[in-house]
DNA sequence: TCAGTGATTAGG
DNA sequence: CTAATCACTGAG
């Protein structure tokens, strides 16, 4: 019905990369202020990382204690630190051993990743956090169809021209 | 165009 | 232990 949400469970985050990062445009971003307050916004860019095999992805160097939680199940947070500043914010998919994660890189209400996370203060302490139980962060689904463009993902160049090449950055269109 | 910033990682 | 690297941002 129009005008319903419902909340993104577990089954939503346990499929392919592929399959999620276009799904989460337009999902709702939903935060849970220590001091009540809630923080609200619909995700509007996105990318994937892809397995051992991509070499853009952090998994493509082992399972390492940053790493870890992207070698579990989809689902959990994978946050990281970039530049001595910067909250990376991530969200696990697929299944055990396969390790995956889509990285949140802007909303309607905030773009950059780094500038995101600072929106929604969001830090190291939200690694590992369930996102289907979680009482301080979790996602909804509006159940607006959106326009989607892809491109290459930003700032991988390291990892070569054909991992840095991959269409793997998902955006909801301006005009749908 | 470029410095800031500090965790993470590989390598002695 | 050391040192390079980094899925970024904001100032100029």
């Amino acid at each position: 019905m129009a005008g319903t949400t419902s909340r993104l469970e577990a089954d939503f985050f346990k499929r392919d990369v592929l399959e999620v990062a276009p799904d989460l445009l337009g999902k709702l971003l939903v935060r849970r202020l220590d001091d009540g307050r809630m923080v609200f916004a619909r995700i509007t860019e996105v990318e994937a990382y892809r397995g051992t095999e991509d070499l853009a992805c952090h998994a493509s160097r082992g399972l390492t204690p940053r790493t870890e939680v992207m070698f579990g199940p989809g689902g959990y947070l994978y946050v990281y630190l970039i530049y001595g500043m910067y909250w990376m914010l991530n969200f696990v998919t697929g299944e055990k051993d396969i390790p995956q994660a889509v990285l949140i890189r802007g909303t309607d209400a905030v773009n950059g990743p780094g500038r995101l996370t600072r929106y929604f203060d969001i830090g190291g302490d939200f690694y590992g956090e369930c996102l289907w139980n979680s009482q301080r962060l979790w996602l909804e689904d509006l159940r607006q169809q959106v326009r989607i463009e892809t491109g290459p993902r930003i700032g991988v160049e390291y990892a070569g021209e054909y991992w840095a090449s991959r269409p793997w950055r998902f955006l909801a269109s301006p005009d749908a």
